[in-house]
RNA sequence: GGGGGCGUAGCUCAGUCGGUAGAGCAUCGGCCUUUUAAGCCGCUGGUCGGAGGUUCGAGUCCUCCCGCCCUCACCA
């Protein structure tokens, strides 16, 4: 593209170069960042001379007359020049206001002192440019009012946005905090289990046989084995293998894919933590899980307590803990226990005037009473606890009650943040619930699962009792963010390609 | 995939009943040596998402297409 601020741009490259200055240097220094800078200048004495040598991006430029004042921007925040035609000269002076833009990367070097109205500034006494912008950036205006920041004509586009995150997290520093905090949390539950004594590992994302969720996968080739591989709809089956081998406790950081619909809470990519603790049960996993997060939120937020979307949410356990079953009586009226058959129960649900999905199975009833009439409500953190096994294959039945299996899945903010159970070790039961799974679900339904033989095998060689837990990590964020769409803590959200 | 909404200058947005396409900021030119949404004066800048249609005349009405947003469905 050529526009004419385009066009004006190239002429100024071309200027700064016949000034014999390379608009794209290799090497640039610095002495001090912008916060540096200023806290080296209060922190000295009152004649002492600081002199700095700073760098950044253009991101205001006001010219007065034969001076002019300028922030730079870097990653620690903002940072005003004062740039007088006396100090530099005349030809320097003009070149910076002619040649010089908003978005291009500079250095400069010269000494601190504070203005009338009390900024503490950079008298620059030479320049550099760094990196010459050759597009201009959205034009965001800023203004200080009584401490806060008021955002002008804000570049707030959501295609726009998306579509170009690099010009988003350039010009919105609110967007570039979201991301420091996401790999703060991230950083925080490595810290967590790593001191746990739990091994970080990675399998593969490429898989034969995908497994460890419901979910319809991407198809992709390996042209060489002649085959078709499937990128990985959970890590689980994976996992649980390295517990044959002897590991006790293992978990993974990574991305999982989901060939399925994009909303608010979902995206086709989105990463996962899962780990698997041998010799623990649900009951120690939700132990863990409470006092991982809130380890979490304090690292990361400074206390327990956060908002999320005008409402404070607490994480200091003990978090509430609600048999599934009673949470839907209490929400419904409906207690599932009491209709035993996926038809007494879907007649149960119509009498109470609640819409039940075509051709479901009887745990597909209750998971939809469950998403639909529960979820919402839940913004404390919870753990509703004992599922349904026929949508659980993969979890050990409860002892006292053949008809539930020891799983749990945690609620916060009206969004399902993590799932977890005791695992099923018997290879002959898993087997069993594979086949079972083969019939639940019609020959052409893509969450039909191929049966993973290699899984069992390694089954059979032994697999110690063990508790398992999977978290979405993007969910995470957007909480402790105060982020209503996932798309606003991943980097590059999927779009559709836009053909240039 | 169904339903609804939207797409106008680099950015944020107006555009009435179908009658020559506008504003602020940015850009460009001028003034201004402690400003900070700096200020003042002036000038530019448009395939109105794309294609077709109706009409003397379409940003506006119709059809199809593309993209984004919301919502429903799907989603251990």
């Amino acid at each position: 593209m050529t526009d004419r601020l385009t066009q004006v741009r190239l002429q100024k490259l071309d200027r700064i170069r016949k000034e014999g200055l390379d608009p794209y240097p290799a090497r640039a220094s610095r002495s001090h960042t912008s916060i540096a800078a200023a806290e080296a200048f209060e922190a000295a004495a009152k004649d002492e001379e600081v002199r700095v040598t700073v760098a950044g991006r253009l991101r205001s430029i006001r010219e007065m007359g034969r001076t002019a004042f300028v922030h730079i921007e870097d990653n620690d925040g903002r940072l005003q020049l004062y740039l007088r035609e006396d100090e530099l000269g005349l030809d320097k002076f003009d070149l910076f206001l002619e040649a010089f833009d908003l978005g291009d990367f500079i250095q400069a070097e010269g000494e601190m002192f504070r203005t009338r109205t009390g900024e503490v500034t950079v008298r620059v006494e030479s320049f550099l440019m760094l990196s010459k912008a050759i597009y201009p950036l959205p034009a965001v205006k800023e203004e200080v009012v009584n401490d806060e920041i008021v955002i002008h004509s804000a570049f707030d586009n959501p295609e726009a946005r998306y579509r170009e995150r690099y010009a988003d997290l350039a010009v919105n520093p609110e967007i570039r905090d979201v991301f420091r905090t996401r790999a703060r949390i991230i950083d925080a539950l490595r810290q967590y289990l790593n001191n746990l004594g739990f091994l970080e590992v990675e399998t593969p994302v490429l898989q034969t046989i995908y497994g460890g969720a419901a979910a319809e996968p991407f198809v992709t080739h390996h042209n060489q084995l002649h085959r078709d591989l499937y990128l990985r709809i959970s890590f689980e089956l994976y996992l649980k293998r390295l517990l044959v081998g002897g590991f006790e406790r293992v978990y993974e950081i990574g991305k999982d894919f989901r060939n399925e619909g994009v909303d608010r809470i979902h995206q086709p990519e989105f990463t996962q933590l899962e780990f698997y603790m041998a010799y623990a049960d649900y009951r120690v996993v939700m132990d863990v899980t409470e006092d991982m997060i809130t380890y979490t939120v304090e690292e990361v937020l400074g206390g327990t307590q956060f908002e999320y979307q005008g409402q404070t949410i607490d994480v200091t356990p003990p978090w509430g803990r609600i048999e599934l079953r009673a949470a839907i009586a209490e929400q419904t009226g409906i207690d599932y226990a009491e209709h035993k058959s996926e038809k007494a129960l879907r007649k149960a649900i119509l009498k109470a005037g609640i819409e039940a999905p075509e051709e479901a199975s009887r745990g597909k009833l209750i998971e939809h009473l469950l998403d639909h009439h529960v979820v919402p409500e839940i913004i404390q953190p919870t753990f509703l606890y004992d599922y349904p096994r026929d949508i659980s294959p993969l979890v050990k039945a409860n002892p006292d009650n053949p008809e539930s299996v020891e799983r749990f899945e945690g609620f916060v903010a009206g969004m399902e943040i993590c799932n977890a159970f005791t695992e099923l070790n018997d290879p002959l039961e898993q087997e069993q619930r594979f086949l079972e799974m083969g019939r639940t679900y019609e020959e052409d339904d893509v969450n039909r699962h191929p049966l993973d033989e290699d899984y069992l095998r390694a089954m059979r060689y032994g697999m110690p009792p063990n508790g398992g837990f999977g978290m979405g990590i993007d969910r995470l964020t957007m909480l402790l963010t105060d982020r209503p769409f996932i798309r606003e803590v991943i980097l590059f959200p999927h779009l559709r390609a836009k053909e240039y």
